[in-house]
DNA sequence: CAACGTTGTGTACGCTCGTACATATGGGAT
DNA sequence: ATCCCATATGTACGAGCGTACACAACGTTG
């Protein structure tokens, strides 16, 4: 039979529901389309992961690993000298400037958590992730409203279609920061 | 043949549709679903919406109606006296702790707009018209960030399954009125 | 080298789905 | 009274779905 013994077989399936979702979304994610992204057979994808919600959590799980390091990347948000409030609305504004295909998929995957139980824990842990990240900069309170904030403002621009104002985010981050 | 002649089938076809959605989620959704639920034949429910995004879209301009008359019914938000933020978080307490598949269809719904573009439409009117409400208190500025950081932390509480906690939601939003 | 268990593969079953369409019905226009 | 057309209904088709399961391949272990 075909190729075996393949130890990236599983990376590669997670690697195409995350392509799926970008491009159909959550709704045209199924085994069968994993399986034609991944160049892989349907018998395959249901080996890997029994039920779509598996291979949704590892999905979720290594979206949010992707994004920490473009975070981390970006200077960290560690400099304690700088404005905090003009660092995230300037990163915010990179993140929702560019492409919209991989906003929609970091967000579609953390919002299916409303319905899926099973994504909550990853989401959490995600929310969490960020506010430690913000807590070297402010309090804890400070950070949780912080990433409630930013949240709101990125769904507001996703959701609404209007443009984002990042003089408009600036300020109203700032006046969260005590 | 059965019935004819309905004048509230369309309308209850939709009461339908939010009831399904309730239950099941938007993945729950389909012509034939409705149908078993509204209890008019299959045909009926493709007749009156050519596609189920133009049923969603009903049943998210409906179910955002309903909303409004709870928080109009609720006092209005239209006394100048009272402070806002307290208000707010009460409010939200109130919503969040009353019947979760009611707060869960909403947001669903809501949320289904990244996704869908001709719910958009919709989605911006509803962040528009709860933010014109407010303008009664605050300036616009202020009245947009409100609601962004509403939904912030509604979604915290929902996706992350972490309890509703008053003080901190009349902390952070008093923060955001200048 | 033989038995075994993990990993990979192909196929088929039963179900639900959106859609299309032929047909029926009766209110309102003429 | 007659015709038209929006409304309503039942059925059938093809596609895609999750799942199950028998079988193939091969590293590991004894």
């Amino acid at each position: 039979m075909g190729r075996r013994y393949d130890p990236e077989r599983r990376q590669r399936i997670i690697d195409a529901a995350i392509r799926v979702v970008g491009e159909k979304g959550i709704a045209g994610l199924s085994h069968r389309t994993v399986a034609a992204e991944a160049d892989v057979p349907l018998g395959s994808t249901t080996y890997h992961f029994k039920t779509l919600d598996d291979l949704l959590v590892a999905a979720l799980r290594q979206a949010n690993e992707g994004f920490a390091k473009v975070i981390a990347s970006r200077g960290g948000l560690e400099d304690p000298g700088a404005d905090l409030a003009v660092e995230l609305a300037g990163w915010m504004g990179e993140w929702l400037a560019g492409d919209r295909t991989g906003v929609e998929l970091e967000y579609e995957l953390y919002l299916a958590a409303l319905r899926r139980p099973a994504l909550r824990p990853v989401a959490a842990e995600w929310a969490r992730d960020l506010a430690d990240r913000l807590s070297c900069r402010t309090d804890a309170v400070t950070a949780r409203a912080l990433v409630a904030l930013l949240d709101g403002i990125c769904l507001q621009v996703l959701l609404t279609e209007v443009p984002y104002d990042e003089e408009y985010a600036r300020e109203v981050l700032a006046r969260v920061i005590p």
